[in-house]
DNA sequence: CGACTTTGAGATAGCGCTACCTTATTAATC
DNA sequence: GATTAATAAGGTAGCGCTATCTCAAAGTCG
C-alpha cells in the first residue's frame, strides 16, 4: 500500500488518511463516506486523519469506480429570466452543503438544445437531474429514462405513477387573474403572450376558461414565439390597441412584457388602471415600484428550488416521497395596475 | 485487451474504438484528441470507428489519468445581475462546441465565498479558470497561483506581467458620465453606488476625477453596501433629494437604481431631466423603455465573455496572446433622461 | 451448545482512460 | 553503408478511488 500525496495536485490521498488512522483504506472510505457498518470509533480516527490532512476527495476517481458523480444536472430554458435564477440559487443552498455540485444547462427554451444537453451531461454520470416542466422530445425523454436516474420535474404538476414533480398549478393561476380582473369590472379582456412555452399555454387555458366559466366571450389573445422583453412588451400593447382599442383588461403572460406595456401606456397616456388594467406574471423584483405599480401572481419559485432539490436527496437515499406532486400554489399581488 | 462497453453506462468504450478501428487503444486515444503523431489514414479509421459506436469519452476517467478536467471555471459575483448572465452565455458559445464544460460559481460578491468555491472547485482539477475583476482574499489568490491553472481576469484591466485580462476601464466609463453631466450644464453632481465592489469605486474614482479637473467640487456620495435593486434605487433618490435637494446630476453605479429612482420621480413629479439629470450604467435590457428612457452606459459584457473564453483557449494551447490586457471599451447611449 | 446468522474489517481487483517508456520503421548524416 | 536521428505505433502501468468478495469475531436460536 503506497501512501503518498497525489501525483498531480500534490494533495492527500485517502491512502495517507488512512495509514494516519491506522486502518485500511477501504475502511477510510467508509468512514468518510458515513457508511454504517463501520465502528464509530474508528471512524472518528479516520475524520481526525482527514481533517489533519486537509483531505478533500478526488471527484474523478470517485466517479469513475463509482460509476456515479457527485453532480446534479439542473436544466432551465433560461437564464436570462430572473424567475429561473432565483430557482437556480435555492436548489444550490440546499445541494452545495451537502457535497453536491450543481451543473446547469440551459436550453434556451429549445428542445434540441435540451436534448443535446442532456446527451452531453449524461456522460458525466450526474446522480441527479432537475427538469422544467414536462415537454420535451421523445428522444430526450428516453434518453432520461434509460439513464436511470432520479429526476424531479419543476415548475408544472402532474399526478403520474413514479413522477415527482414540485410546483404550482399554472392554469389555477391564469384563472385567478381573469377572475381578478372580472371582479374589477373588466369584460374586455385580453391575453398577450410571448416565447410561448408550455406553462404559458397553461395560464392562458386557465385564463380563458375562467373568462367561459363566467359566461363572457374569449379574451382576445396575441402570440408571438419571440423571446419576452421590455420592448417586445410595449410593441404588443401597442399593436392590442390598435386591433381592440376597447380592450379593458389585459394579461400578460410575464412581468418583463407588462413593464414594456406600462412604459408605453404612460407615454401614450393610456390610463392604467382607469381605461385598461393590466396584470403581470411572475411579481419580480421592480414589479412593486412600477408606475403604476403592477398587479402580479407571485410564484414560489425559490421554494420550488428548495423542495425540488429536497425531494431528488430523498429519492437518492431510496426514499419514495409520499406526496409526488407538491403543489406550492401562488399569490395574486393586487397593486395599483388593476 | 478486454473490448466490451462500459460496466456503468453500457456505452461503448475507448478499447471497443480501437478494436473496430483495428489499432490499439492508446493510438486510438490520440485520434480522439488530435494528437499529431498519428497517421491520417489510421486517424480517419479511429474517428469513424468512434462514429459508428456512438462513442463519447468519459470524463471521469479522462481526468484520473491526465490529471486535468475538460472544465472551466467562471467565477461571476451574482447571478442575480442580467449583466453576468450575458457574460456567462457568450462564455459558454465558446467553449461548450469545443468540448469543455463550464462550471459556474456565484460568490454573492463574497470574498469569502469565492475562496470557498476557489478550493471545492480545484478538486475537479479545472483546466482553466475565468474571474470576474482582481479583488479577492490572498488566500484565494495564492491558492489559484498553487493550482496552476491557467486564469483571464474579466471587467477589469490591469498591465501586469502575466496576466491576462479583458474588459474596459471603469474610471474612463466613470469620467466619461462626468463629462456627459457636464456637458449638459449640471454642476451640482451626485454619485449613488450600492453594492460597493471595487468596479463600482473604480467608476465613482473616474466620476469625481473628471469632476476635478474640470475645477468643480466633489460630486455628493450616497453609498451603501446593500446590494442594488430597484427598490433601494427608488429610497437612496429620496434620500438624495432630502440631503440635497438642489441635486442636478446623478450617476447610478447601475441601472437597477436609476430605474428605481426614475420611478420615484415620476411618482413624485420630479422632473428628469429639466429638474435632474439622471445616468445609469451597464444599458440593460428596458433602459431604453424607461419613462423617460435612460442615458446609461453600454458595456461590451458579451464580448468581454466571449474574448475572455477565447484568451483563455490560447493560455490552453502554450499560447501567449500579444494583447495580455484587452480593453473593449464601452459607449455611452444618451437617451431622454439626461 | 453446535449450527446459523450477523457484523465489521481487510484484501483484491478493477473503473476507462492517458503518461511514459519501449520498440519498430523510416529518413538523414557523414 | 553503418550510425544516428526522427517518427509512429504499441505495451505497461498506473491515476485515486469504490464494489465485491472474503474472512474472523461476535451474537442468536432451538
Amino acid at each position: 500500500m503506497k501512501d503518498r500525496p497525489s501525483r498531480a495536485t500534490g494533495r492527500p490521498t485517502l491512502a495517507q488518511v488512512a495509514a494516519r488512522a491506522g486502518v485500511s483504506q477501504i475502511t477510510a472510505s467508509r468512514a468518510l463516506r458515513s457508511i454504517a457498518t463501520v465502528d464509530p470509533q474508528l471512524a472518528t480516527r479516520v475524520h481526525d486523519a482527514a481533517k489533519a490532512l486537509a483531505y478533500v476527495p478526488n471527484p474523478a476517481a470517485r466517479t469513475l469506480a463509482s460509476a456515479r458523480s457527485h453532480s446534479i444536472l439542473v436544466l432551465v430554458p433560461a437564464l436570462s429570466n430572473h424567475l429561473f435564477i432565483e430557482t437556480l440559487e435555492a436548489i444550490q443552498d440546499v445541494l452545495r452543503p451537502r457535497g453536491f455540485e450543481v451543473l446547469i444547462g440551459n436550453y434556451h427554451y429549445r428542445q434540441d438544445e435540451e436534448e443535446e444537453l442532456i446527451r452531453n451531461y449524461l456522460s458525466h454520470q450526474p446522480c441527479g437531474i432537475l427538469l422544467t416542466g414536462f415537454n420535451r422530445s421523445e428522444t430526450a425523454a428516453r434518453l432520461l429514462a434509460n439513464a436511470g436516474v432520479p429526476c424531479v420535474y419543476m415548475m408544472e404538476l402532474r399526478q403520474e405513477e413514479g413522477i415527482v414533480c414540485v410546483g404550482f398549478s399554472q392554469e389555477a393561476a391564469g384563472a385567478k387573474v381573469a377572475e381578478h380582473l372580472l371582479s374589477r369590472g373588466r369584460r374586455k379582456l385580453a391575453f398577450v403572450g410571448a416565447q410561448l412555452d408550455a406553462r404559458v399555454l397553461q395560464r392562458r387555458d386557465g385564463y380563458q376558461q375562467a373568462i367561459a366559466r363566467a359566461g363572457l366571450p374569449p379574451a382576445f389573445e396575441i402570440m408571438t414565439p419571440e423571446p419576452s422583453s421590455v420592448e417586445l412588451g410595449g410593441d404588443l400593447f401597442n399593436r392590442l390597441l390598435k386591433e381592440h382599442p376597447n380592450t379593458d383588461g389585459i394579461f400578460f403572460c410575464n412581468d418583463d412584457l407588462a413593464f414594456g406595456a406600462s412604459f408605453e401606456a404612460l407615454r401614450k397616456g393610456v390610463a392604467i388602471p382607469e381605461q385598461i388594467s393590466v396584470v403581470g406574471f411572475n411579481d419580480l423584483p421592480g414589479a412593486g415600484q412600477m408606475v403604476p405599480r403592477l398587479t402580479s401572481v407571485r410564484t414560489p419559485r425559490a421554494t420550488i428550488g428548495q423542495h425540488a432539490a429536497s425531494s431528488l436527496l430523498s429519492l437518492l437515499c431510496g426514499e419514495t416521497p409520499e406526496v409526488t406532486a407538491l403543489d406550492l400554489g401562488f399569490k395574486l399581488m393586487v397593486r395599483e395596475s388593476s
